[in-house]
Order: C-alpha cells, then sequence, then structure tokens
RNA sequence: CGGGGUGUAGCGCAGCCUGGUUAGCGCGCGUGCCUUGGGAGCACGAGGCCGCCGGUUCAAAUCCGGCCACCCCGACCA
C-alpha cells in the first residue's frame, strides 16, 4: 500500500474528548472515528489490526475443535423471556420494536439464540461435545461509555459456547478454550495473565479472565511471586490466619471523639494504628441489614460478602438506616451491644485484642474492646480484599497487586440456560438430560485497545508485529533523487513479493513528517531508503520498538526484515 | 441517574463576564516559491446555521429560558 493513497488521517494533537492513551492514540494514528458515544468506525489500519486479532482468534478456535458459526443480531424478545433475561437484563439491553410492534433487542450476546439453535437440532448425546463460536458486533447500551474501544457500547467480540453431555466432558472443553486462549494472546505478542474471577452464583472455580497486564488496566489483578496462583481483585483470597493468642483482656472504656468518623482521624486523634482498629460498616441486603466488621486498614469486598451471606447483591447503608441499626449516627458504628442484626467479622478480627470500635452514639468511641468477650460474632470469613503483601492463599508466597484489562473471559455456565429453554439430549442410558453449557468471550476489540495500552511511548503505538496493521514500512528521504525513489520502490516490492505487509511513505513530504507518522501508527519495522547508506548500498532497518537501527545491504532487506519480525518479543514497560 | 464541565472552520483553542462594523489565532487543507535525515519558511487563498429552538433588545456567538450532544467523577459493567 502506498501511504499516498492511504486513507489514514493522522492528527498531531490529541482529541478533546479522549482519556486514555489507546484512545488517543487510536484517534491520532487515523484508525478509529467516534460515530457518537461509544460507537466507532475502523478506518483501514484499524480493520487491518481488527481483521489480524480475528484471525489469530479463528485459527486457534478451529484448531480447538471449534466451529465458526454467524448468529443474527437482532433478536426476538421471546428468546429473552424463556431464559429470564428479558426482565433482568436491564436498561443495558438496547430493545427494538419492528413494524409489527414485535420487541425485539440487538444482541449484547448470544447465549439464547445458540442455545435455541442448538436445542433444535441436537438430539443425541453422540453429537456432544459441540462448540460453536463466531466473531461479531455486539451492543451493550453502558450507562457511561468511556475510553475509545475500551468500552464501547458497540464492540467486535468473539463469543463461543460449548456443549458437552458429562461434566467432565465439559470441564475439558473449558480446559481447551482456557488453552486456546492463552495462545491467542501469546500470539498477538501480549504479556498477559489468566487469573481465577469469581463466578457469581453457579460456584466453583470454572471462571477465568485473561488480563493483559498493563499500568493503565482498570482492573487488579493479584498474582503470587513464587507459585503460579493469580486472581482478580473480586476473587482473590486472604490466606486464613492463626487466631492470636488471647492475651488479657484490659476493661473497654468509652472516650469523647468529637467529629471523628474516619478512621484516619480516629487513629490519629488516640495514637493509635489502624490495625487496631475495628470499622463496622453496616449493609443493606435482600434479607435485611447486617453488620460487617473489618480491621481498620482493611478494604471491604463486597462479592466475598455475598457469597458469605448468599444474597444477590449488598450496598452500604444510609444514614437514616444506620441511625435505626445502631443508634448512632454514621461513622460511630461499633458492634458492642449491636442487637437484632446479624454480625459478621472478617477472619482477621479473630485475632485482634484491646480494639478501638465505634460507640453507637455521637462523638464515642470505646477502647481496649476485645472480640467474643465484649461483643459477639455471628459468622467469621473472608470478606476483606487482598493488599499488597499479604501471603500467598495457596502456598505462602507473597502477592502482588498490579494492573490489568480484561480481554477475555471463560466461564462454564453449567444448565442455567439448556434448563430454562429446555436444550436436552438423550445420554446413552436413555435419560433425557440438560446439555451442559460453557461460554468465552473475547473483546476483539477490546484487546486492540488494550495492545496499546501495553506497547506504546511518547512518540505513539508500538505495535506487536502479529496485530500491526502493517508489518514495515518504506520511507524514502531526502531531495528528490530517482534513485533514492528508485530503490525504496524496488524494497518495497520486494518485502511486498515475500508475504510482508508493507506500506511505501510515497509521500511528497519531509523526512521528519514521514518519521513521525511512521512511529505514531506503530509499524514495527521502517526501513529508510536515504543519501548517506545508499552511497554504500544499503538501507537502514529501524525497530520501532527498541530504536535500533541496523544498516543492511539492499539485497539482504528481505531477510532483515523477517528475521526482525520473526524474532519480535513483548518488553515489559 | 446524581455531581461537575464543554459545545465557535477538519483538529486544538481565544472571544462571551461588560451585546454594537467584515468572528479571530495555531495546526491542517489549496496554489506558488523555497526547503528536504525527526511534524521547515514565505506569500496568497478556501473553509463558519458561533450545537438547536425560543425569548429579551434598535442590535445576540455574547444576556435569559428550554432542549440536544459530548466529556470528566460516581453508582454500574457477561
Amino acid at each position: 500500500m502506498k501511504m499516498s493513497r492511504l486513507f489514514a488521517p493522522t492528527l498531531k494533537e490529541d482529541p478533546a474528548d479522549a482519556e486514555v492513551i489507546s484512545h488517543k492514540l487510536l484517534l491520532r494514528a487515523g484508525m478509529i472515528r467516534k460515530l457518537t458515544a461509544g460507537v466507532y468506525s475502523y478506518l483501514p489500519l484499524g480493520y487491518r489490526s481488527l481483521r489480524k486479532v480475528e484471525q489469530i482468534t479463528r485459527e486457534e478456535m478451529d484448531a480447538a475443535g471449534a466451529q465458526e458459526v454467524f448468529l443474527p443480531a437482532v433478536q426476538p424478545s421471546e428468546l429473552w423471556k424463556e431464559s429470564g433475561r428479558w426482565d433482568v437484563y436491564g436498561p443495558e439491553l438496547l430493545r427494538l420494536k419492528d413494524r409489527h410492534d414485535r420487541e425485539c433487542c440487538f444482541g449484547p450476546t448470544h447465549e439464547e439464540v445458540i442455545t435455541d439453535l442448538v436445542r433444535r437440532d441436537v438430539r443425541s448425546y453422540r453429537d456432544l461435545p459441540l462448540n460453536l463460536y463466531q466473531i461479531q458486533t455486539k451492543f451493550r447500551d453502558e450507562i457511561r461509555p468511556r475510553f475509545g474501544l475500551m468500552r464501547g457500547r458497540e464492540f467486535i467480540m468473539k463469543d463461543a459456547y460449548s456443549f458437552d453431555a458429562t461434566e467432565d466432558g465439559a470441564e475439558e472443553s473449558y480446559r481447551a478454550m482456557w488453552d486456546a486462549y492463552s495462545r491467542i494472546f501469546a500470539r498477538c505478542g501480549l504479556l498477559f495473565r489468566p487469573v481465577e474471577a469469581d463466578s457469581g452464583p453457579i460456584g466453583g472455580s470454572f471462571s477465568h479472565e485473561f488480563m493483559v497486564l498493563a499500568a493503565t488496566g482498570e482492573d487488579t489483578i493479584v498474582s503470587c511471586d513464587t507459585c503460579d496462583y493469580a486472581a482478580n481483585m473480586e476473587k482473590a483470597q486472604v490466606r486464613a490466619c492463626e487466631p492470636a493468642e488471647s492475651k488479657v483482656p484490659g476493661t473497654m472504656k468509652r472516650v469523647t471523639t468529637p467529629g471523628m468518623t474516619s478512621i484516619e482521624q480516629v487513629s490519629e486523634f488516640l495514637n493509635v494504628a489502624p490495625q487496631d482498629l475495628i470499622k463496622t460498616l453496616i449493609l443493606r441486603t435482600e434479607s435485611g441489614p447486617v453488620a460487617v466488621l473489618l480491621r481498620g486498614d482493611h478494604d471491604l469486598n463486597e462479592v466475598k460478602v455475598r457469597n458469605l451471606l448468599n444474597v444477590g447483591d449488598v450496598e452500604l447503608a444510609d444514614e437514616w438506616t444506620i441511625e435505626e441499626v445502631t443508634g448512632g449516627p454514621l461513622g460511630f458504628s461499633g458492634p458492642v451491644g449491636l442487637q437484632g442484626i446479624t454480625v459478621v467479622a472478617d477472619q482477621t478480627i479473630r485475632g485482634l485484642t484491646s480494639v478501638v470500635v465505634g460507640g453507637n452514639e455521637a462523638d464515642v468511641h470505646i477502647v481496649d474492646v476485645n472480640p467474643h468477650v465484649d461483643f459477639q460474632v455471628d459468622r467469621y470469613g473472608d470478606l476483606r480484599s487482598v493488599v499488597q503483601g499479604d501471603p500467598c492463599p495457596r502456598c505462602g508466597g507473597t502477592l502482588r497487586l498490579n494492573k490489568g484489562i480484561e480481554v477475555g473471559h471463560v466461564f462454564k455456565l453449567g444448565v442455567k440456560y439448556s434448563e430454562a429453554m429446555n436444550a436436552k439430549f438423550l445420554d446413552s442410558d436413555g435419560n433425557e438430560k440438560p446439555m451442559i453449557m460453557g461460554c468465552y468471550g473475547i473483546g476483539v476489540s477490546r484487546t486492540i485497545a488494550a495492545a496499546i495500552e501495553q506497547n506504546h511511548d511518547d512518540d505513539g503505538i508500538i505495535f506487536p508485529p502479529p496485530i500491526a496493521p502493517f508489518s514495515a514500512i518504506v520511507t524514502p528521504v531526502g531531495a528528490k533523487d530517482t534513485e533514492i525513489e528508485k530503490t525504496a520502490e524496488n524494497v518495497y516490492r520486494d518485502l511486498w513479493a515475500h508475504g510482508i505487509d508493507v506500506l511505501l511513505d510515497d509521500r511528497d513530504e519531509r523526512p521528519g513528517v514521514k518519521f513521525k507518522d511512521a512511529d505514531l501508527i506503530g509499524v514495527p519495522f521502517r526501513v529508510t531508503v536515504g543519501k548517506k547508506s545508499l552511497a554504500q548500498g544499503k538501507v537502514e532497518l529501524r525497530d520501532r520498538q527498541t530504536k535500533e537501527v541496523e544498516l543492511v545491504e539492499v539485497s539482504r532487506i528481505v531477510g532483515a526484515v523477517k528475521k526482525g519480525l520473526e524474532s519480535w518479543k513483548p518488553i515489559p514497560r
């Protein structure tokens, strides 16, 4: 492709409405343009990159035994009512009406459609296992789309669905997808980590998220520095700790703490460490209010509370509820003397003695309080979020926190949809059973954004070659010079003939402009054809990632570019 | 949906508070000259429903009201 004909409008300045780096660079590099909030057009460069991610995904999905299909984007409400999600999904589901006033939606996901498809034609265990996937546009009407391709409303997703006759088979399908995903992201040239994720009410450890490591990621990944334990923040377990030896309990005392409502304030005012405070959070749940006790320096993990209490949703209670439940105002809640409310405590509390708690009265805290002596706890559990340096729940090593971007999710669905939608098969024993399902998603467009978040510098994008729109660019520089132009053209044709996606910057621009654009759009290798080196029969090969320049004889440039592309490795930055 | 902010040329912005000739600047775009190893220089030029609707006024980009769009923070996010 010749640059003079390429539709890639690059920008010198950051567009005002872009906040994160991938969004800015995608716009500046002329890869995408916004149509409306959370909805983007892919220009040639953006679409080429997208297609490369798609192609890698296809190859690995096919290799893993999955088959590609293409399902409708517009779906009838009947299917969603059958699965029960029409009423549950909420405003994120884009609902439409056709001319006959029939309700439809634009698919945010395809469990309903695929389950319907499979139940019609799959009757026997002999037809299982089956794994079908598609790459398609999804629409989720997010409350607040942001960050360009990172969280659009319309986006490209690869979604796969597996159907198995047995639990073992379902686990095997899951494993195959897990492996395929690892290969896909590795082949894309990305640094990533599969992490355990909370699987919600279905239970089990059958959910993993694939996280691209990037300092700007929105999600926090917890990983062990000794073993391969890795989980997201919601799921990461805190290693059970031994109860402390019971010291001789002191006698609790009420003290005045005027206006001291936060842990920091109380800690400073009474001159005690936050670790010696207990914070008492009042939560509202569908089965009434609950008091949760945490050590002062720890943070609540709502998912863990939901799982322990087996409730659907929890939220922090408002002032009014707190006053009703504890008798005191917000900021002074404590477990001593609490009546008629379930008290659950993080396991860490078990080991504490002589702590400070709220007095359930304005401007009052209580010091020298001892669990089990001065108050009772109904249930203990792991209720806090992991912090950097916590011991690994598996091996005792040290846990580290890193930022990441979720690009893939593998999930064991079980029989949720097959039962609701009557997707059954006849087993070898003659019994009708629901199929066991799994679903597996990759945010294809988000992967591009994540790749940029992970790989960029001040000059622009540093695309890993497998997903770069073009692998190389030939840049003739210097005054109009027939020999330079001719050599550049020949090198370009040569690279092209050897199957390398190559650009020729044939624009009548000054060298600086060409260099800036090549860097901005992230072409992995640049072949500069200029006067100085050409006098020795050589051209320059520059690595976008390392910025290293190598002088190469014109006749050897194809080999040098190929070698560079093949030996490319992601560098943590 | 709550809080904050912004809509003026393709992009980035000034002008608005304190209404008044022809609405500016930088980049980009076109033409010419010149220049050519990291976003050059000069000259000329094209390009505007000043977000939309209504109101106040002799007069509105500017003041008032309504609406719309977009961005940020929060709640939310297979």
